[in-house]
DNA sequence: GCCGTTTTCGGCCCGACTGTTTTCAGTCG
């Protein structure tokens, strides 16, 4: 089986799933740890901040926690010759179908292997093959199926493609504000709160988490289940209960009594990994955590394995308690990734994060002021710009409409439109001066192209008119690493260019990240005091989480904008906060937290 | 197969829900 030897982190994360589905269906309890392993590893490159296969080329790919000797190896004879010898052998036997099938919410491997087998499956189209025979009533004459999984694999392949993007952060959050204030109604719901990626502020969320501390269990998940918006209730049992809304967006619903209440936040909150963590770390101390509470584990000669169900538990009605009687910090929600952060809160080390009282400008806003641009113009005025600076208290924003188009447009055209555009801010700042309103400042920036060959688009004279440049890349995408780091420095290089802004250039469901060492560009700016943006479009949440905390071990400093084109959007503020906050920024890291006057001081020495 | 502020060997998170079953296996988060 030949394959690209430039595997990418998401065909590598499938083959190593793909791995730990044959184990499983080899020997699942023979293989019991190697299967968890394989799973740990495909999750481990799934978050990877750089592609595996450059790490591998630097000899850093075992530095990563879940890849070991063994995975790298058989990894690095994929990069090398386009195949491995052992992983071969372990795919051998069984059918390609199974590893697509698996990708059917309720089937795993042991379900695919005998779908596959017995209903003989076409390896070319596995799902639309299994859709058609199940259709056909083919599924239910199998042992150990029925009507109703039948019709739920029915409806779980159907639900494959809705499943395929994660939705937004901040469409989740609205779908959830709605469900929050729907269970709020009902009398027998205390508190309500949302869980899981949702409440951790993560970029994207896969299914909604919502929690209900509740009087009545039955009676609260029987409400939820009515839910006027739900298309179908997908089940009910005593603590949960799960609906589909509109888009095949799963809801799911945890109750508890108000006493175990904090336990139940902190276990659906996760993440994960998290989780995972906190429970080692609790085992060592002789306790064992779950939804419901802390319990102590008595060691038992006879039983050995068995945990003592009768010891007591120790209920939690906030989740301060529940760390605090583990011996550490409450840790923040966006924190909790595995990330460092137990360790951190057992030493009373966590950083005091930004919050969004903090924020005081929005340094990428693009007005209406007609710049002739190529890309797309704002729609509010400077005026209704500073009005809404005003409502949200900030002292000062930066106005950053694209650079005009080059098409169309000399040397002379750029300076004449440039020059307007400054006489417009100086008459605004004038007026501000003599006006009480809180934001008192606007600056004259522009978000500046970086063509292809990394230069800028503005001529010299021109961008001597602006306060400072933000630059960007809008082309040319998919050039390699290095390549791309040269681009990016030679533009950044102008003393103009003072921040790096939608440094990845990803959109979210739409577009990848563009490749960059970031090592390079991280050192860059703090040797030559530039600062990279995180951008708070919810489509970009762009420098993404895991890159803003290496940008902020390192001493690197941040901005963040809203690229705001309507004035509704500078509300979008607290995205970038978010993202700041799961990268462990506190103000120090933050440019536009400093007052006015530091900010004016900080720009002074740009020519 | 991976990992290590008690370990380079001996561990490896915890429970709910579903559908098919008379006590459980498989899947999920």
């Amino acid at each position: 089986m030949e394959m690209d030897k430039n595997l990418r982190n998401t065909q590598i994360a499938d083959l190593l799933k793909a791995i730990a589905a044959s184990y499983e269906i080899k020997d699942a309890d023979k293989n019991r740890f190697r299967i968890i392993a394989y799973e740990n590893a495909a999750t481990a490159v799934e978050h990877l901040s750089s592609e595996a296969k450059d790490l591998w080329d630097e000899g850093k790919l075992d530095d990563v926690s879940g890849i070991g000797k063994s995975i790298e190896s058989h990894l690095g004879e994929i990069f090398t010759k386009g195949r491995s010898k052992h992983f071969e052998e372990v795919l051998k036997d069984i059918p390609r179908s199974v590893f697509k099938m698996i990708e059917v919410s309720g089937i795993g491997p042991k379900t695919a292997i005998k779908l596959a087998e017995e209903l003989k499956i076409s390896d070319k189209k596995p799902l639309e093959d299994l859709l058609k025979k199940a259709e056909k009533g083919r599924i239910r004459e199998l042992d150990g199926f029925g009507e109703d999984s039948e019709r739920s694999i029915i409806q779980s392949i159907k639900e494959v493609e809705g499943r395929e993007n994660r939705m937004l952060l901040n469409y989740a959050e609205e779908k959830a504000n709605e469900l929050i204030e729907y269970m709020k109604k009902d009398k027998n719901t205390v508190k309500a709160d949302v869980l899981g990626s949702l409440r951790r502020k993560s970029s994207t969320v896969g299914d909604i988490d919502i929690s209900v501390a509740t009087k009545n269990k039955q009676q609260t998940l029987q409400y939820f289940t009515e839910y006027k918006n739900a298309n179908r209730v997908l089940g009910k049992g005593e603590a949960s209960a799960s609906i589909i809304l509109p888009g095949d967006k799963q809801v799911d619903l945890k109750v508890s009594d108000i006493d175990s209440y904090g336990a139940l936040l902190q276990h659906f909150t996760g993440s994960k990994h998290h989780n995972i963590a906190l429970r080692e770390y609790a085992q060592k101390k002789d306790l064992s955590l779950s939804e419901y509470g802390i319990r102590e584990i008595k060691k038992q000669k006879s039983e050995s394995k068995k945990k003592d169900k009768n010891s007591k538990l120790i209920k939690f009605k906030s989740e301060n308690d529940f760390y605090e009687y583990l011996g550490m910090e409450w840790i923040p929600p966006e924190l909790r990734e595995d990330r460092g952060e137990i360790k951190a809160a057992k030493e009373n080390m966590l950083p005091n994060l930004i919050e969004i009282k903090d924020i005081k400008a929005d340094l990428q806003i693009h007005s209406d002021f007609d710049i002739e641009t190529s890309h797309d113009l704002g729609q509010s005025t400077m005026e209704d710009i500073v009005k809404k600076a005003d409502e949200l208290d900030y002292e000062y924003v930066a106005f950053t409409e694209h650079n005009p188009s080059q098409k169309g447009h000399d040397d002379k055209d750029f300076l004449k439109i440039l020059r307007n555009k400054k006489d417009l801010v100086d008459e605004l700042n004038d007026k501000l001066k003599v006006s009480s309103g809180s934001c008192k400042k606007v600056f004259n920036s522009l978000e500046i192209d970086i063509l292809p060959d990394g230069s800028l688009p503005v001529p010299d004279s021109a961008l001597e008119l602006l306060d400072f440049a933000l630059i960007s890349i809008h082309s040319s995408f998919s050039y390699n690493k290095n390549k791309m780091t040269d681009r990016v420095l030679k533009a950044f290089s102008h003393p103009k260019a003072k921040i790096f802004a939608h440094p990845t250039a990803r959109k979210i469901n739409e577009r990848e990240s563009i490749e960059l060492d970031w090592d390079k560009i991280f050192q860059f700016s703090l040797d030559n005091k530039k600062w990279i943006e995180i951008n708070a479009d919810p489509m970009r949440l762009d420098l993404p989480d895991f890159l803003v905390k290496e940008a902020v071990e390192k001493g690197v400093k941040l901005t963040m904008g809203t690229d705001a084109h309507y004035v509704t959007h500078m509300d979008n503020m607290k995205y970038a906060v978010y993202v700041a906050r799961r990268g462990w920024a506190t103000i120090n890291d933050i440019i536009n937290t400093t007052s006015l006057n530091e900010f004016t001081e900080m720009i002074c020495d740009i020519k």
